[in-house]
DNA sequence: TTCTTCACG
DNA sequence: ACGTACGTGAAGAAT
């Protein structure tokens, strides 16, 4: 990300005569320079093009939509963001800035992404989205900065990266996700049986539930009722709690087999079946919805086909066109990282100057492997203290005090009901009032636990927003870092972003340019890390694979 | 509308 | 000493 000059801002607001205004002003004065200037639909990309060229503005828009759409359809590259929502968002919420006056982003409704809506939406004149409103909340933004300057610059850096984000999950959003449907209907197919109605049984599944039905005597049954297949399995004589796959797992039974043979199918079936095909992949392409600025830790969702969630099983169907490949990278032991420069555990950032943080903690003999290092790491980050994984956090809190005392102080904040914040200062969710209400409430003994299993719960839930939030802002800065860089080598049209899942990122590039990208990529995590905690940082190593099958990284 | 289950990090 | 694994979205059943 290039560091953030006093330059030139660009202010794009829609123009209810035409279809957008443009205005430059100057960052430090916020002076206008020159005339807004008001463009068509059709001068619009060349008008943002020139004047990205000319001067790199920082584009500020109340939102990235319609505008980016447009420009990634074009190729139009914005180096520099500021949307103004998300900013509004990040600013309500942090400890660091001051008070802001509360904007009605509802009042102006969010243009619909459908292409097909979008020549009556250009049509109708946006309303709340006028250059002097735009201008306004920029400067009220500005001035609810903190004064002190290693505060500011940290807000300013998460500001300018979750702008970028937005950028990007607006050029994903369009380029799409290599979808090789024809395979993924070969595999329904196979696995289902011919394509049936949406809500009816394919036949291999509805032959499979009536298996299921005969071996536990209940013709009949639906599997998908949890409350029959729940009878139906105490009539069988499993003493079961619920009829979760995990418990069913434990017994070892044909009956039982053939019920989480049908759970995985129905689930393939109702998830990623010929519908959701339908829905979400065309030409080729995937298109999730990316929503930024909704989960408390700054975490990316997606909204529509379930892109975050995406099963290992079904990533067999995404493939690179003939040419091109993948480039799979992912951030390593990112949280534990993460841990270790926030809390400046010496012990913990000796660990994290490995490529591989869980050997060392191996070869430390804290640990007896892989397996043990992470869960007691999970531990110790999420709060857990059940079963096995209690021993193996014990370990890790004797070694690792520093980031223990680190953690645990967010969880007694969160216990009183006060707020935390990432590195960069995004805040968490104050406790709400039905939260103080049980607080305050302890009359008798059964108020006085619930409160206080209220209290420990919101506990672990700051515990791990400081590491969690933390980690999504590196991962934030790493895309954009991994963005600029392969802008400046040129291949900003070769190599495209087309998915991320908080700490990976997917990118496709033409097979020879695969090792160039890797390359770009690396270098942009040990950026990402210097650009959050300065030169002495922990190291933060990315694995790469290189594939044209998704299902092959990792 | 809420609950249960399961997919991902 | 004690106690609790964190965050999401989606589908279908249950209410």
């Amino acid at each position: 990300m290039p560091p953030s000059t006093p330059g030139t801002l660009a202010f794009i607001a829609a123009d209810p005569e035409g279809f957008a205004s443009i205005e430059l002003r100057a960052a430090d004065s916020g002076a206008a320079l020159g005339a807004a200037v008001n463009v068509t639909r059709q001068e619009f990309c060349a008008a943002v093009q020139q004047l990205e060229l000319a001067h790199s503005p920082r584009w500020v828009m109340l939102r990235t939509s319609p505008w980016c759409e447009l420009l990634t359809a074009q190729n139009v590259y914005l180096a520099k963001a500021h949307v103004l929502s998300l900013a509004q968002r990040i600013l309500h919420r942090s400890p660091a800035a001051g008070a802001l006056e509360d904007y009605d982003l509802e009042r102006a409704p969010a243009p619909s992404s459908q292409p097909e809506f979008q020549d009556a939406l250009f049509s109708t004149p946006a309303s709340g989205e006028s250059l002097d409103e735009l201008v306004a909340m920029y400067a009220a933004q500005r001035a609810a900065l903190p004064a002190d300057p290693v505060l500011r610059a940290k807000l300013q850096l998460l500001l300018n990266a979750e702008s970028i984000g937005a950028v990007i999950a607006s050029e994903m959003e369009n380029t799409g996700l290599a979808w090789d449907e024809a395979a993924h209907r070969a595999l329904l197919r196979e696995q289902l049986g011919p394509r049936v109605a949406e809500h009816q049984r394919p036949a291999k599944l509805a032959a499979l539930a009536a298996a299921v039905g005969a071996a536990l005597n209940t013709p009949g049954l639906n599997p998908d009722s949890p409350q029959e297949l729940l009878r139906a399995l105490h009539r069988a004589g499993f003493a079961v709690q619920s009829v979760r796959a995990w418990e069913l797992e434990a017994i070892n039974h044909p009956s039982v087999a053939k019920v989480l043979e049908y759970k995985k199918l129905s689930r393939l079936a109702s998830t990623h079946g010929d519908a959701w095909l339908d829905q979400w992949v065309s030409n080729g392409r995937f298109h999730p919805h990316y929503v930024l600025g909704t989960v408390a830790s700054g975490r990316w969702a997606a909204s529509g086909g379930g892109a975050l969630q995406l099963p290992h099983s079904i990533r067999q169907v995404v493939r690179a066109p003939a040419g091109s490949t993948f480039v799979v990278a992912d951030g390593r032991q990112l949280e534990p990282r993460i841990l270790a420069a926030i809390s400046q555990d010496a012990n913990l950032q000796k660990a994290g100057a490995q490529d591989d943080l869980y050997q060392w903690l191996i070869d430390a003999q804290l640990v007896k492997d892989r397996r043990d290092a992470k869960l007691g790491m999970l531990s110790v980050i999420y709060g857990g203290s059940a079963g096995g994984s209690a021993a193996v956090g014990a370990a890790l809190k004797k070694n690792f005090g520093a980031a223990m005392n680190y953690v645990d102080s967010a969880a007694r904040a969160g216990e009183r009901g006060e707020g935390v914040h990432s590195f960069l200062g995004r805040g968490c969710p104050p406790a709400d009032e039905r939260w103080m209400q049980a607080q305050r409430s302890t009359r008798d003994e059964a108020s006085q636990r619930a409160a206080d299993a209220a209290a420990r719960s919101r506990g672990r839930f700051t515990r791990n927003f400081v590491v969690q939030s933390t980690a999504a802002e590196w991962a934030l800065i790493w895309m954009g870092h991994a963005r600029h860089l392969i802008h400046q080598a040129g291949y900003s049209q070769l190599c495209r972003q087309v998915f991320f899942v908080h700490d990976e990122i997917v990118f496709e590039c033409p097979v020879h340019l695969a090792e160039e990208l890797a390359g770009m990529i690396r270098a942009a995590a040990a950026l990402a890390g210097r650009t959050l905690f300065g030169a002495h940082t922990v190291n933060f190593p990315v694995s790469i694979a290189v594939t044209a099958n998704y299902a092959e990284a990792k």
